[in-house]
DNA sequence: GTGAAAGCGCTAACAC
DNA sequence: GTGTTAGCGCTTTCAC
């Protein structure tokens, strides 16, 4: 049993293929019984139509595609990466659409299937992280006029960009309120000095961590040495000093105040406090408190922005933020 | 500047399409003259075939699948696995095809992008982990001609089904030979009793350590039980009679012992000894040995036979198996 | 060596 | 309501 084509179908029914095209397209100019027949047809034969014949005539592909940088272990190591991906899947189901995934390694010579799949048109459009957007991958994708939305920070500067983020003010406010609630007064916030002049996400995090604090009347600390928020080093032994709660901007910094613990061989009298869940969470002894990102929804909100600029939707907003919980 | 098509090219070559076509495909019955002036405007146009309508015209979609399932996050959280994905890239290319991931998550009602992927024929071929084979999947890939090839252990049992599995026994048996040379002498296995019985792959990895351990003259034990490892249920005081190494048959089972180190507050005196790397590793207080499999071997050979199944090569063999170094 | 024409499987504009 | 035909962008006979 060979595929069967559309003609073949229409032999086996006794119609035109144009007829079988209608009934599978849901075109209403067709009888009653004539579909019925079809159908029946269709059903019987297992009949699928070959989409790439399909997109051929409608010059489209019906595929969206989701790029990323495996050179980046750090998404794929995250479990709620996945709830992205079924939030887009939800959303591209609902369109239809096929959805498919494709890479862009960094530093490579070769083409990266990322820009065959972009030059060869074989998605009508792109789910990309932010870090993957650059100057070239711009231009492939302008230059293509390939439809495309940008996950994470804002860090390349165009207009016609469109991003979607989660909202960092807000969920900085959040974490702290909730390290308030449980008692904490001394909340420091941990952040590189090199991150809090370069990435936006960072400075939202902060500001959002300093409204809280100024709001209770509470002063803010924000450090970037390791050193200064472990007692030994510091030469202080007040803990009146020190803090009693720690926010990490992110996980490294995280992970490298428990190696620091570790090798001290005592643990620093403060809680831990981060954004976004880990699975290393569970292994550790000390136990991390974290606000949690509605990826899902993330991925929803990509994938039906991405389908709007397909479709040449007006209106179309250039960045939606995802709020936190 | 909109999409360029072949018959645009040859018009501004001034030839005809087929002319164009030929270039394209490395035609020897082109002047040498035509073909530089063709090649010169295809460069100049930075024109790119329409691979949907090439492939609509071979019946092919030059186009190779993986499918994952992203409701199991092990394979993904492992930093290997993306030595694999390279792997398979690294061959894709070779033969000039596409390479591009897709989803079949389980207990889901509407069809997963595998099983549309499959049916509809967007790709020649399906690269998919052992898990993912089942009677269902099995029907729908042999119904639509789809080649294919396993990743992993052979559980579903059926003719003219190609596998990619690593050497097991052969891994149990490195892991082993290490083991003794480090010094160790009560070495034991531990594996759950249901594995042993069901896994095949837990079989070959307690035959390659059974081998190595009667080959030095040292006795062998398998243990499937958590508690007979631990000193303190044991009840047994004297360490001549428990273990100096423990290999784990799974990284579960080696995180289930952590657990329970961690409970008792004591870790246990014998040393750990699994299968395959785990970024969890560097992040435990104590060492794990490992025995590290060429994933990325494994992926060129999956994709090396699936080419040879898409080109119905002869001589394919069945099982292919990658040593462990 | 090159061009003209048919065809891959499908959709859509136009007849009837 | 249904059939006919042209065409999506490409490859591939088959002429010349």
């Amino acid at each position: 049993m060979t595929k069967l084509t559309i003609q073949q179908i229409a032999d086996i029914a006794g119609v035109n293929k144009a007829t079988v095209s209608r009934v599978l397209n849901g075109n209403m100019n067709v009888s009653q019984k004539t579909q019925e027949k079809v159908e029946k047809v269709i059903r019987e034969h297992n009949y699928v139509p070959n989409t790439i014949a399909r997109g051929l005539a409608f010059n489209k592909t019906f595929t969206m595609g989701f790029c990323h940088d495996y050179t980046d272990k750090r998404a794929f190591a995250n479990p709620f990466f996945y709830k992205m991906l079924q939030g887009i899947e939800n959303v591209v189901y609902r369109n239809d659409y096929l959805f498919l995934m494709m890479s862009h390694p960094t530093g490579q010579q070769k083409k990266s299937m990322f820009e065959r799949m972009v030059s060869e048109q074989r998605v009508d459009g792109i789910i990309l992280p932010s870090t993957l957007l650059n100057d070239s991958s711009f231009q492939l994708l302008t230059a293509n006029r390939m439809p495309f939305v940008v996950l994470g920070e804002k860090e390349f500067a165009h207009r016609n960009v469109h991003w979607v983020d989660v909202d960092n003010v807000q969920a900085a406010e959040s974490l702290t309120e909730r390290l308030i609630g449980l008692g904490h007064r001394r909340i420091w916030i941990f952040a590189d000095r090199a991150s809090i002049e370069r990435d936006k996400f960072i400075q939202d995090r902060i500001a959002g961590y300093s409204n809280v604090m100024a709001g209770h009347g509470l002063p803010s600390f924000v450090v970037s040495r390791l050193e200064s928020l472990l007692t030994k080093e510091s030469g202080i032994n007040d803990n009146s000093l020190l803090p009693d709660a720690v926010i990490c901007c992110t996980h490294d910094q995280l992970f490298s105040i428990l190696d620091e613990e570790k090798k001290e061989g005592s643990p620093a009298e403060f809680e831990l406090a981060t954004f976004d869940d880990n699975p290393l969470f569970q292994y550790l002894s000390k136990t991390v408190h974290y606000i949690s990102i509605d990826l899902e929804q993330m991925g929803e909100q990509a994938a039906t922005l991405l389908f709007k600029k397909i479709n040449q939707e007006e209106d179309i907003p250039d960045m939606i933020r995802i709020p936190t919980s």
